[in-house]
RNA sequence: CGGGGUGUAGCGCAGUUGGCUAGCGUACCUGCUUUGGGAGCAGGGGGUCCCUGGUUCGAGUCCAGGUACCCCGACCA
């Protein structure tokens, strides 16, 4: 055995690594804090990009691309902004290098400093803003929908794969519009957007909710935010969506006329995703064999793998699996056949269980003799043998079951993990020992907030969109609260 | 930035109080046998023992300094 993967019980922290490194999806690389996306988990990223992308277009987006620099003058322009990035900003100072005086290596040449520093983006409201100065005079230059697929640099004093590396991709959609009221409509579509992708596509059910203001993105007047529940009981951010108000129209100075002929300062949104979604992908559905991802996000949907003694049933075996293979993807389903005579068949099974393929399609000596096939589902681990008749339906339809039931779980388990508390006792020990959300009355400021983060270290993830009024007392201080916002330990 | 850990073959690791040609598993190459859950046997190739300096007849091993990465916190998507 080769390739033996940590349970969840053992170590959490290292389950997941290990998921991320043995199902190859990516690698530490020779920079701190950055990975190397190998091709397994770029291809889920194409995807997820890919459907996103269509998600924006149809809501009316447009692709466009800026700078990876930004001079460093522009992100002071907003107070709030360069409070909540300067302090993870990677600093371009010179734009040369000269080989050494001792003849040993190259030394960057102090004759090539920069007149004005740059930063590389840690996220790009602020070039874009400055351009949208130039872009929008009047009321029928909005509304802009602008969105742009990109990398970014966030200095993090401590990484991980795919959860916070220091550079990151991501989408990042910057928007501008004439009201306060469109804006406003904007920023809930948009996590609209990113929790029926979340739902329907990742199969991670997700609590839409908005951030305190301690939580809210620097320089926003509301940050909304899709929460997913990973199977260690820990929270993570999946989305943001922030109402950015007029605050980088006035840092930037973009205003516009109305029709009534009146100057007015424009109304802003921006919103993401990263790749973090891979990370959310891996935690909240695989387990100790391995990755278990959904099949409408699977690179490989469908493995096909022969059993075969003589050249012969090879052969039967090749002829057979490739009807099969070009009937499902005439369907539009990824599949491959794997007749690699390096690996035997047991090899063959573990490694695309730990892949996380969706359904695994064995044939051997036995099927062709009785005209079947062995299915095997990775959620379940349940094997049927199927006739061959009708098997692209069956395929077809197992998939779809698949996709449902592994986010029937996901959400079985994040409904068991959301506790109601009424008393700090029963707060702390949930915390601590069940995990997961808690539910419970807060007074509303930020000074309650933060006693709480550092007594349990747990932060109000969200306050939820369709949390209803509610008399209570606030869990720490008992001061009066209105309704109910959402606990939990968080990456 | 604080605490802990690790750097020895592609990967995972062992290496005793300092001692001979640095070893094991796996992967790789060759051959034969195998193939319905990570195959077996035989043979073979592969090393800047993280770096620098020191102690010593002799350093993977001891000492000093450096460096890289991982894990746990603080910070964050």
């Amino acid at each position: 055995m080769s390739k033996e993967i940590t349970s969840r019980a053992q170590d959490y922290s290292q389950w997941y690594n290990d998921l991320v490194i043995k199902g190859g999806l990516a690698d530490y690389s020779a920079v701190r804090g950055c990975m190397v996306i190998k091709p397994y988990g770029y291809s889920i990223w194409e995807k997820i990009q890919r459907t996103l992308d269509d998600m924006f277009k149809a809501t009316g987006h447009v692709n466009a691309y800026f700078p990876l620099f930004i001079p460093k003058s522009f992100l002071s322009k907003e107070a709030a902004h360069v409070e909540g990035f300067a302090k993870e900003c990677a600093v371009v100072t010179h734009y040369r290098l000269k080989n050494s005086p001792d003849g040993k290596g190259i030394i960057v040449d102090p004759d090539a400093k920069l007149e004005e520093e740059l930063i590389v983006r840690p996220t790009s409201e602020t070039i874009i803003w400055n351009t949208y100065k130039d872009w929008i005079t009047s009321y029928r230059d909005l509304p802009l929908l602008i969105n742009q697929w990109a990398n970014v640099v966030r200095w993090e004093m401590r990484t991980r794969l795919f959860l916070r590396t220091a550079e990151f991709l991501w989408q990042e959609g910057h928007t501008a519009h004439a009201t306060k009221e469109e804006a406003v409509e904007e920023t809930m579509k948009m996590l609209g957007v990113y929790a029926d992708f979340a739902e329907q596509w990742m199969a991670i059910p997700v609590i839409k909710g908005y951030k305190t203001a301690n939580e809210r993105f620097a320089g926003a007047e509301d940050t909304y935010c899709i929460e997913a529940l990973m199977q260690d009981g820990k929270a993570l951010q999946a989305g943001t969506s922030h109402f950015l108000g007029q605050n980088f129209a006035k840092a930037f100075d973009v205003k516009f006329v109305t029709k009534e002929n009146k100057s007015e300062f424009v109304w802003a949104t921006s919103w993401g995703v990263s790749t973090r979604l891979i990370g959310a992908l891996i935690m909240a559905h695989s387990d100790d064999k391995g990755l278990i991802l959904p099949p409408k996000l699977a690179p490989i949907q469908v493995v096909i793998v022969p059993i075969y003694k003589t050249e012969e049933q090879l052969a039967t075996i090749n002829e057979k699996a490739t009807e099969i293979k070009k009937s499902l993807e005439a369907k539009g389903i990824s599949v491959k056949y794997d007749n690699d005579d390096k690996q035997k068949p047991g090899w063959k099974f573990a490694e695309y269980e730990m892949k996380g393929v969706p359904i695994r399609i064995a044939m051997g000596p036995r099927d062709i003799e009785n005209g079947t096939v062995e299915i095997a589902r990775r959620d379940t681990g349940e094997k049927h043998t199927y006739s061959f008749t009708d098997l692209t339906t069956k395929v077809e339809h197992l998939l779809e079951q698949i996709q449902l039931n592994i986010f029937q779980k996901a959400l079985d388990y994040r409904d068991e993990h959301i506790t109601r508390t009424d008393t700090w006792e029963e707060f702390v020990d949930v915390l601590e020992n069940k995990t997961g959300f808690v539910s419970a009355h807060w007074d509303g400021t930020s000074e309650t907030e933060l006693k709480i983060k550092e007594k349990t270290k747990a932060t109000i993830r969200c306050i939820e969109l369709n949390a209803h009024a509610e008399e209570g007392k606030c869990i720490l201080t008992g001061n009066p609260s209105h309704k109910r916002v959402l606990f939990a330990k968080a990456y």
